[in-house]
DNA sequence: TGAAAATATGAATGGATGTTCATATAATAA
DNA sequence: TTATTATATGAACATCCATTCATATTTTCA
């Protein structure tokens, strides 16, 4: 094979890490801004733990990044990957919309 | 949201269809030319059984089309975003190659 | 018709993972 | 210091899913 295990086996966990809705959700909402946890659970109406925990998940994926301010915690996403991926992808499911 | 449910919820699915080692390493074996379920067994040393599983998923997620020859039958990519994903996801990684 | 080649399918299983709940930690304000 | 706000964490659970094994289906060729 051209490209070697383990790359496949990064662009796997890469693409995992996106394929989650509640993921989605919490990177569609960092999209213009940053934002801190709290707000982040209350725009996508998820629980301040799920958005903590999918948010480590997220970091530790190099989705996202943060910067402390006093008790908040801004998240922002990353770089121009994570907004490919996204685009692409909506681009593609989009595309999609009528014949399904 | 700007994004409605059923599209996160279709991007979560096209992601999730994206995001695993073996139907990565049938999509690189495609990238090509169309091949038939045995050569891409072989090609990516895993079972017949495996690959037919996993190129329904692919078939069935609009990430492959066939064409039926006697016996065998030939998959092969079904269009451009495919490869648009495959591309940005590989990028993202390689350019992560050396920091971690 | 019967054997062989190519592919598909269904059940079973083991492991990964998203979510919830309860609780811990950290920083600020009173 | 105590209470409050914001976030993180760990365990538990339920569900999903990739893989294997055995077998079925389909087509061709002898």
């Amino acid at each position: 094979m051209e490209v070697k295990e383990h790359v496949i086996n990064k662009m796997q966990d890469t693409l995992k890490i996106a394929s989650d809705a509640t993921r989605l959700k919490i990177m569609f909402c960092l999209l213009k801004e940053e934002k801190c946890v709290n707000d982040i659970a209350i725009e996508i109406n998820a629980s301040q733990s799920l958005v903590s925990h999918q948010l480590k998940v997220l970091k530790d994926g190099d989705f996202v990044k943060s910067r402390k301010e006093s008790t908040k915690i801004y998240y922002s996403l990353k770089d121009e990957h994570v907004r490919q991926i996204m685009e692409i992808t909506l681009e593609h499911v989009l595309e999609d919309e009528d014949h399904d």
